[in-house]
DNA sequence: CGAAAAGCAAGAGCGGTGCTCTCGTTATGG
DNA sequence: CCATAACGAGAGCACCGCTCTTGCTTTTCG
């Protein structure tokens, strides 16, 4: 009847209940999270899940996806809010990153923790991955732009003319130190949440984790130069 | 016949066996190898390989142990060779970790990916977990008792206090400052060398990858205030 | 309009998994 | 020497991912 297709709506919205489900039993079963459990529960045979997704992995594939979106908006809404300068802006979003990952930790895991074996991340992934990235990157440029960054040590060697490439597709006149300083604070910002969630802090700090990790990333700025 | 029995030896070399083979799967499948491949390779019953390990989990714990302690020696080969300071001797420990890292990635995200979904890590694991960062530890105590570690941010808080029980551990007048500092530097180590391995380099830096781990780890060293 | 085509859901089935239980055998220690 | 405990193998249970076939419904097009 309509001209967008009743079938075509009624699969949209069958793909969004099955990766509800799913993302569901993420929730509790991590990524090991069985097809046939998520097709019990939306209501429909194993077999036809197979009609929206091509495999399990297709499936895990579509939640990595939303998983990178959600982080992503999380981190750009924190972002975005007026902060104290530009280390208070990189921080905010970094304990933006660390709630999100707290509140569900499969989803974090299942994006920056091992990958599944014998998965092998798509093209479909590689774009959303990069947008916490780019957003420290873009801090990073902003505070440079205003002169306020202070100096570093300079990154030598091969590895230094791959940092140059990259700056160059943030703008011109980017120095290559800032790159790589902002790739280390980014994967400070991975390491540490990961850290803590996968149970590295046992023993040692267990009552203010928060605090720890705000002393963790004031040194990930003070690193990069940021004021 | 023997004071030992031969049973008691038999079983010994059993269950060095399996988990031979088990390592051996690890490094093609990952955590989730199977038991009963496993059990193939031996050449016995899948049965049979619980009298040896009481589930599928207990086989990956001795695995994870065994990989503790391969990196454990590992890093601390490297600490005990002579170097040229402080700093250098962190690096030499960081570059041997990665180079362990990067010989059999799947050990690596076993003990430092995320955990296996509805595995509980158990007691046994964590003592042999600690020793990479207690070598960390030591080199900057080291450099802390010969005078030479710079100044750097205070921790306040209630983490400072926890940090400071830590530190009590490791002797009177350790500044929970440095236990900090090593923690923190700790997990940039891991940090690095997971993003390397699952991936988040891709498209950026691919040539020079071991250059660009000696620039975080220097970054690293400076944070603690090593020389 | 009506037939052909395409999309869909269900069921059976294949080979695999972790794990348990039973049963015959073999080494151990009182 | 013999009861006991350890052992290996096999059958079996419930589950898994995935495929194929079989009917049914919607869409598309001559």
């Amino acid at each position: 009847m309509s001209a967008a297709g009743v079938r075509a709506r009624v699969r949209a919205e069958m793909t969004e209940e099955i990766k509800a489900v799913a993302r569901r039993h993420l929730a509790t079963d991590g990524a090991n999270l069985s097809l046939r459990a998520v097709a019990r529960d939306v209501g429909m045979a194993s077999s036809a899940v197979y009609r929206y997704f091509a495999s399990r992995d297709d499936l895990l594939t579509a939640l990595i996806i939303e998983a990178y979106d959600a982080v992503g908006a999380t981190a750009e809404a924190a972002a975005a809010k007026p902060a104290d300068g530009d280390a208070d802006r990189f921080l905010a979003l970094s304990h933006a990153v660390r709630d999100w990952a707290l509140a569900d930790p499969h989803q974090w895991a299942l994006i920056y923790g091992s990958p599944v074996p014998g998965y092998q991340a798509p093209q479909d992934t590689i774009g959303p991955a990069t947008r916490v990235i780019f957003l420290i990157a873009a801090v990073v440029e902003s505070a440079y732009r205003s002169g306020q960054v202070a100096a570093g040590p300079q990154p030598t060697g091969r590895y230094a003319e791959e940092l140059a490439e990259v700056a160059a597709r943030f703008g011109p006149d980017v120095p290559p130190r800032l790159v790589g300083a902002a790739m280390s604070a980014y994967f400070q910002l991975i390491g540490a949440i990961s850290a803590e969630l996968f149970g590295q802090l046992s023993n040692s700090v267990d009552e203010d984790r928060r605090g720890f990790f705000e002393f963790q990333m004031r040194g990930a700025a003070t690193f990069i130069g940021l004021p």
